[in-house]
DNA sequence: TATAAGGTGTTAGTGA
DNA sequence: TCACTAACACCTT
């Protein structure tokens, strides 16, 4: 750690630089370079040279090689223009195209029509070409006339003068990435001009192993095998990235700052670098004394503090240290920290050449680099779910960096503008921290993720970082449509096309039936084994060859009937979703997955390994879903709709073959079977059944000491021999249920896991009789406080977005916000039930008398009632609402 | 500029 | 007042 604190202190000089900043008053700041300051190590004046904020990002070298980050579109020079990373200075070089590529569009017309049509006359025609694709959703080779523009604007004007036109609402920089066949995050370099791909060597012995494993394949499926190896085995680029988190002066608690306005003074930065810089930023305020305490204090922690008097200085030196680093990493940057940055540095006159942060779409950009809001990239839902298992539920830093680093932002007790310097710099330094190591983590995991995200949906890191799982799979069959000179088909061309859905489903307002579910009987039984087919949907689209091109296509010879829904698939061509899907799972399933667990590896390429087998993990997982949603480009919903056919035909058949051969069937859902200590023979019959007649894998996935099932469909507690537990779907599991039961119901858990036999059952049934009437009892003597009896809920929208109903913990949000307390989309309300009144309070405004004594009583009733039901301890004497009660008073 | 459907439980709101 | 449904949150696959 760095002991020597390198504090200094700026004094406003009078160079011209301030002359037109004159910062704004507010109430209770005022600016001053008359703080008493304990003796620090005092630099002169004087200005740094800040004239590298004015440079404009340097070009590609000749014969250099790089990694390719992001294309994008520049308007001004009208070009496509590709990102650039240099390993070896650590910066982000341009390479501006030379190949004279346009934005363009394809019609079914024939050239001559054009003139017609006035298209020619547009004063962005740039002319036209002949051009042949093969139209999959006819499987037909078709010409077409490629009308090309100087301006991807114009191609917005002239598609609605066609009757109808191609590929004319792809973003222009997509189109771009398509033609050139460029893969983000691989190696390129510049030859005389141009830019050309670095070709990565792949040994012949691993193309081998490739070829091996799909020797049974399609040659197109092992030309793409191939062609992806660099895709997972290159090693992904070191990278330098620098993390900002920036402080606010608010009056008030409820004064959030409002980033478009950006009218109070920013009163510290906080920056931490992947090469070691530490550094906080502050400004001097009147009335703010730093203490000989307090500056004790700062010498002994990891970073350095520079004091400003000028607001505006303190900006500049910032922008001057981030751009230092190619890769800028915020935590919700795009919403706040780069917009507050940018508006406060117009008003403070910052010029705004010298303002590196650059308003984007959807995002906040830098000019120097690439700007990765983590807050986006955490709050994607395949990541949040595939690839961190749903470790966390909120998105903000706290709970992110809790689940994944075991890590927490300072606790404050009092807000931002009341904390002293030591506490301001401790704070806003530990959320810089963290946005770092949210990148930096496990080896750089998250970095090395987007890296294989970014190769496989072929999407920049700036995009993939911000889109979800839906526009990566549409990209990267874009992508693959594009490389075959397959036409990319119109989304409203596959939905007339392939007819409606055949299915009604079984919740109302959801579009098709999905999966089966078992019905299961309560009670514990011993010895269950759990067999599960291997990524169902996945397997199934590729063993039935679903697609949206294949699905009731015309004009085919042999087809599958898909059954229920009827559906024809066709067998004669490959369609483009099982060749995805079924490469991506193939490549996990067969390679990476044991590449990921070979010993003899080094840790370092088993640790990339494994988070290659993760990011295809997302990909086949979302591969089905994406098919049924609606905003997904290739939408088909008699696909979707198969898919899910052939998961309920095989689970039933399955389940129906288990019975005739005298096996209990306890339960099952989508794909997986629990079976009541079924003969080990029986069980490899059915897998070698299941193989021959659906084409499917299906495994012993779990073997459990017993089940207890609490009779309701995804619900029970799951005991491994070890005595490990698989609590699903309970209530006692909820996130919102109040802690205080919660913990009953652990401590249920915790008797039930030690039963070896059914008789244990019995005996587990008493002490759980007692712990639930001391329970009864510690209620009604106010035993427990407010915080243990919370529920806690999230708000999924903003407040005034709840037009429908007023749901409790909305209620509940609602009181907080006329004390000042603001909560937003994605906060969790923690409230009490109360007596009187809405009957419900926030935590922090109730009081323990108040609490409504019945609704808890309830609560315990049903959380722990469905345990108790697993145990058989309702019979029909349980029966009714006070089941337990009266089971409690036998 | 939301991958799907199936399921449990609570409460608000509505209409007889 | 009561029975019913819609809206909502959270969980499972």
């Amino acid at each position: 750690m760095d002991k020597t604190v390198k504090a200094l202190i700026k004094r406003v000089s009078n160079s011209s630089n301030n002359d037109h900043t004159k910062p704004p008053k507010f109430k209770g700041l005022v600016y001053t370079n008359k703080v008493k300051i304990p003796s620090l190590e005092i630099t002169s004046s004087g200005s740094r040279d800040y004239s590298k904020l004015l440079e404009p990002m340097p070009q590609a070298e000749e014969g250099k090689e790089y990694y390719l980050l992001q294309v994008v579109y520049d308007g001004h020079r009208n070009k496509a223009v590709t990102l650039l990373y240099d390993t070896s200075k650590h910066v982000i070089v341009e390479w501006v195209d030379s190949y004279g590529h346009k934005p363009y569009f394809l019609t079914d017309l024939e050239p001559q029509d054009l003139k017609r049509l006035g298209i020619t006359k547009h004063k962005n025609f740039a002319g036209v070409s002949v051009v042949y694709r093969y139209d999959r959703l006819h499987f037909q080779l078709k010409k077409f006339t490629k009308v090309y523009t100087t301006d991807p604007l114009a191609v917005r004007d002239l598609r609605e003068k066609v009757p109808k036109a191609w590929e004319a609402k792809i973003r222009y920089h997509d189109n771009y990435t398509y033609d050139m066949g460029l893969v983000p995050t691989l190696k390129y370099t510049v030859k005389n001009g141009k830019l050309y791909p670095v070709p990565y060597k792949v040994s012949s012995e691993e193309v081998q192993k490739v070829m091996e494993a799909f020797k049974e394949e399609s040659d197109m499926f092992k030309e793409m095998a191939v062609s992806w190896i660099p895709i997972f085995e290159a090693p992904p680029p070191d990278v330098k990235a620098v993390a900002i988190d920036i402080e606010v002066y608010a009056p008030t608690i409820s004064k959030v700052p409002n980033a478009e306005k950006a009218n109070l003074p920013i009163i510290s930065v906080a920056i931490a670098g992947s090469d070691g810089l530490k550094k906080v930023l502050v400004l001097i305020r009147d009335r703010l004394k730093l203490t000989e305490e307090q500056l004790e204090m700062l010498k002994q922690g990891e970073y350095e503090v520079e004091f400003f008097d000028s607001e505006r200085d303190m900006i500049l030196e910032l922008m001057r240290i981030i751009r230092e680093y190619p890769i800028l990493l915020t935590y919700n940057g795009d919403n706040f920290d780069l917009e507050y940055l940018y508006n406060r540095a117009i008003k403070l006159g910052i010029p705004r050449n010298m303002i590196i942060f650059k308003k984007g779409n959807d995002r906040f950009e830098i000019k120097h680099g690439i700007h990765i809001d983590l807050y986006r990239f955490y709050d994607i839902a395949a990541i949040k779910t595939y690839a961190f298992g749903n470790k966390y539920k909120e998105v903000n830093l706290d709970a992110v960096a809790g689940a994944l680093l075991g890590e927490h932002k300072v606790q404050l007790t009092k807000s931002i503008s009341e904390l002293n310097y030591y506490e301001l710099i401790h704070y806003n330094f530990r959320d810089a921290k963290l946005t770092l190591n949210l990148f930096t983590f496990d080896s750089h995991l998250p970095w090395k993720l987007m890296v294989l995200v970014s190769r496989i949906s072929k999407l920049g890191i700036e995009e993939l970082t911000r889109k979800q799982v839906s526009a990566w799979i549409r990209n990267l069959f874009f992508w693959e449509h594009r490389r075959r000179r397959f036409l990319i088909p119109n989304r409203e061309d596959i939905i007339a096309m392939k007819g409606t859905v055949k299915s009604s489903a079984i919740i109302k307002g959801k579009s098709y039936q999905g999966a089966f579910v078992f019905e299961p009987s309560a009670g514990i039984f011993f010895n269950v084994i759990v067999l599960d087919f291997a990524s169902l949907y996945p397997t199934i689209i590729k063993q039935y060859n679903i697609s949206y091109e294949t699905v009731n296509a015309p004009g085919c010879k042999e087809y599958y009937e898909v059954p229920e829904v009827g559906h024809k698939i066709c067998k004669d061509k490959e369609g483009v979703t099982p060749l995805i899907v079924g490469l991506l799972r193939d490549y996990r399933v067969k390679i990476y997955k044991k590449k990921a667990k070979d010993k003899s590896l080094d840790d370092k390429v088993r640790e990339w390994y494994n988070t290659v087998q993760a990011a295809m993990k997302v990909y086949i997982n979302a591969s089905y879903g994406v098919l049924g949603a609606e905003s997904f480009e290739l939408y088909c919903p008699p696909a979707a709709e198969s898919i899910t056919a052939y998961g309920r035909y095989a689970i039933k058949s399955t389940m129906n073959y288990a019975k005739k051969h005298k096996i209990v069937v306890l339960y099952g859902d989508t794909d997986s079977m629990f079976l009541w200590s079924p003969p080990q023979e029986l069980l490899d019959d059915i897998i070698n059944w299941v193989k021959e007649n659906f084409g499917l894998e299906i495994e012993i996935d779990k073997v459990y000491r017993f089940v207890a099932f609490t009779g309701l469909k995804k619900n029970y507690v799951g005991v491994y021999p070890e005595g490990d537990i698989d609590v699903k779907g309970l209530l006692g599991k909820k996130r919102n249920t109040p802690q205080f039961v919660k913990e009953a119901f652990l401590k249920i858990i915790e008797i039930i896991r030690s039963a070896q036999d059914p008789r244990d059952v019995v005996e587990a049934r008493e002490k759980v009789r007692t712990l639930v009437k001391e329970l009864y009892t510690n209620l009604r003597k106010q035993y427990y406080d407010l915080d243990e009896l919370a529920f806690h809920m999230q708000l999924t929208k903003p407040i005034n977005a709840y037009t429908k109903n007023m749901p409790q913990h909305v209620k509940a949000a609602k009181m907080l916000a006329r004390f000042g307390i603001q909560l937003n989309t994605g906060d969790v309300v923690s409230f009490v039930k109360v007596k009187g009144g809405d009957g419900v309070k926030p935590v922090q405004l109730a009081k323990l008398p108040e609490i409504d004594l019945e609704k808890y009583y309830e609560v315990i009733e049903t959380t722990l009632g469905q345990l108790l039901r697993a145990l058989s301890l309702d019979t029909a004497s349980l029966s009714g609402t006070t089941k337990l009660l009266s089971f409690l008073s036998h």
